[in-house]
RNA sequence: GUGCGCUUAGCUCAGCUGGAUAGAGCGUUUGGCUACGGACCAAAAGGUCGGGGGUUCGAAUCCUCUAGCGCACGCCA
């Protein structure tokens, strides 16, 4: 289906064209004075230069072509040039009743799908995710619904952090610890253990320790890098230790995204791609890109209209090792050659959009992707508190993502409580326990998408728990509402089926079906400014303007049945229009609340 | 030093390619429960859109200067 406003927008400039003036003037947008009308159109005070002519008086000539339009009820000239527009009962109704009958609400699906990755930005094994890891999984996976929503082909690759020094520090702390495992002793020739000799506990507590003692103590350090060359060069005990690691901290991750609705269709890393890196290098040597610079290898990326220094992307460095730069690059060519992808997503903090920047460039430069292959890096802001600094445990520590989530979901399980205390009913526990957790959810991932995802952002427990305001608990709320009077509505004997949408009766209505009718405008953007914080602001209206329109209107005991049903259409509506678009954020609503 | 970003009501945030009286929520004040879920609704108060200059019929939005804050600037990720 066509955007209402594009159907609109249509029979605006056919009046434009047929007046005599350019029909590109004929963008009609919505109202920003619902108070006068629904929707505007301001192409008169566009064009009053281009055709010397007062604004209003072209503005007057194009109403004048619209009297019989049936689309229009209402078609006002008002100075200096606006064109207030309302559209007809019938027009709407047939639009809803359209996106009702459609695949996705009549969301137009491209012509051909994009092949697109998402890179999570990798959290390290071995270390407990934290806040920090929070917007990256929560942005991307809203993202990823989001793409695939819109018709197209996503893979979301959590490309682990797996690689790098810290895992020579892990297995050198493990040996200074027990030097008897099996796994240092060079002559064992047999089967390892299929148990890890640690736990997920302890090997959070190892990297720290390690990670502070090669701070201090340079023979232990040089050991770790010892350990790390030995283990990228296939020394077969520390391959089957580093085995364990990352098993024994996958498990750990994959409980924990679970826990957040986050899922990712491959669990790589930079491990991956080591093998691939040699040649890699080779070629961009031989392509006479890569040249050496105090030491290391590095590619100019620097461009004539530069307003600032960009400095070279480094491929490796000055003793021959490779870095985050390099795993990178090789893991966009391993991606072009596995998959082929039209667009490559990155998430990261926005920190890193320098050396997004760099790497993106690189990338072009040595033709790993193709001229036309879209590189977006989606840097998004820090998480703080409500003092306005990082976020940080009351100790001032890191948080850990669980015991966040924990504080959240004991915030919901107390306000569930108190809230079967008031009204005087009883709860089930073990309901309650589920539903704190379906709506905390909902309110850490509404509280942190609907703010721009590129900025810093106050996380407040207090307010994202709310059930008042621009919360995920209001919006879930509105749909338990719905749900409850669907299911009166059948109790009664009503039934679901055949009902059709009629037209409105009164404003508030109007205007439910108005916002409704948005959905694959704001889709539309959601997608092409890969923007979630736009899904949210429309379900927010949605919401308050489903609730205006249910304090206004007695659904259940209203005597015309057809119109009664119509309102039950209306309602079924909003609600699969509102349990889709947080769907698409990466949560879901409860039964009951 | 260079570059990037941010600055909108007491607080937290929106503001679509420049449009009419800059919008929400929280908080404050007021009104509405014999109610399909009152976890709601209605209303009021609250703003020199950091500041100056410019472009335009018209600027929170574009340009320029400037202040404050944050961040990034080759062997970390």
């Amino acid at each position: 289906m066509q955007k209402i406003l594009d159907l609109i927008s249509d029979e605006m400039m056919k009046a434009f064209a047929s007046a005599g003036y350019d029909a590109a003037l004929g963008k009609v947008t919505t109202s920003n004075r619902p108070d006068l009308c629904e929707y505007q159109c301001n192409g008169a005070m566009a064009g009053a230069k281009k055709y010397h002519k007062a604004p209003l008086m072209i503005a007057q000539d194009v109403a004048g072509q619209l009297q019989e339009s049936s689309v229009f009820t209402e078609v006002s000239a008002v100075a200096p040039g606006f064109l207030n527009l309302k559209v007809s009962e019938t027009f709407v109704r047939d639009y809803l009743r359209g996106m009702r009958d459609s695949e996705k609400f009549g969301l137009q699906m491209p012509e051909k799908a994009k092949k697109i990755i998402i890179d999570y930005g990798g959290p390290n094994v071995a270390k407990p995710l934290h806040v920090g890891h929070l917007r990256s999984g929560v942005i991307g996976e809203s993202i990823k619904r989001i793409c695939r929503y819109a018709g197209h082909d996503v893979i979301g690759d959590i490309h682990l952090g797996d690689w790098g020094l810290q895992m020579g520090l892990i297995i050198t702390e493990l040996q200074k610890r027990n030097p008897g495992l099996v796994y240092f002793d060079d002559s064992f020739e047999g089967e390892y253990p299929q148990e890890a000799p640690f736990t997920i506990s302890e090997l959070e507590e190892i990297y720290p320790t390690a990670s502070a003692k090669s701070k201090e103590d340079e023979a232990y350090k040089a050991d770790a890098m010892e350990a790390t060359y030995k283990l990228q060069n296939g020394v077969r005990g520390y391959r089957a230790l580093w085995d364990h690691i990352i098993r024994v901290s996958v498990a750990d991750l994959k409980k924990n995204y679970v826990n957040l609705n986050v899922e990712f269709d491959l669990w790589k890393g930079e491990s991956d791609v080591h093998d691939i890196i040699p040649g890699m290098v080779e070629e961009m040597k031989k392509g006479g890109y890569a040249y050496e610079s105090d030491g290391a290898l590095v590619v100019d990326v620097k461009e004539e209209t530069d307003t600032r220094e960009v400095p070279p992307c480094m491929i490796l460095k000055s003793d021959g090792a490779s870095l985050y730069n390099t795993t990178d690059l090789a893991t966009i060519l391993d991606r072009m050659t596995q998959y082929h992808p039209d667009k490559l997503i990155y998430l990261t903090d926005k920190r890193q959009e320098l050396y997004f920047e760099q790497v993106f460039r690189c990338a072009r430069k040595t033709r790993l992707v193709n001229a036309d292959t879209e590189l977006v890096h989606i840097g998004f802001g820090t998480m703080n508190g409500k003092d306005g600094k990082p976020f940080k445990t009351r100790e001032g520590g890191v948080m850990r993502l669980e015991n966040l989530i924990r504080e959240i979901d004991e915030e919901m399980i107390r306000k569930i409580r108190e809230n079967a205390g008031t009204k005087g009913y009883e709860i089930d526990e073990k309901e309650a326990e589920q539903t704190a957790k379906v709506v905390g959810l909902a309110a850490i991932k509404y509280g942190d998408l609907s703010n721009q995802a590129s900025k810093d952002y106050i996380f407040d427990l207090d307010r994202f728990t709310s059930f008042e305001g621009d919360t995920g608990p209001y919006i879930l709320y509105t749909i338990v509402r719905i749900k409850s009077i669907l299911g009166k509505y059948v109790e009664q004997g009503g039934s679901l089926t055949d009902i059709v949408i009629e037209e409105a009766v009164n404003d508030s209505e109007k205007s439910l079906v108005l916002e409704l009718a948005k959905f694959n405008t704001v889709m539309a953007a959601a997608y092409d400014e890969i923007a979630p914080h736009r899904i949210c602001a429309y379900i927010y209206d949605i919401a308050n303007a489903f609730n205006r329109f249910y304090h206004e209107t007695k659904i259940l005991t209203e005597e015309d049945a057809r119109k009664k049903a119509g309102w039950i259409a209306l309602l079924m509506l909003t609600r699969d229009v509102l349990e889709t678009c947080i769907d698409l954020l990466g949560f879901s609503a409860p039964e009951r609340m």
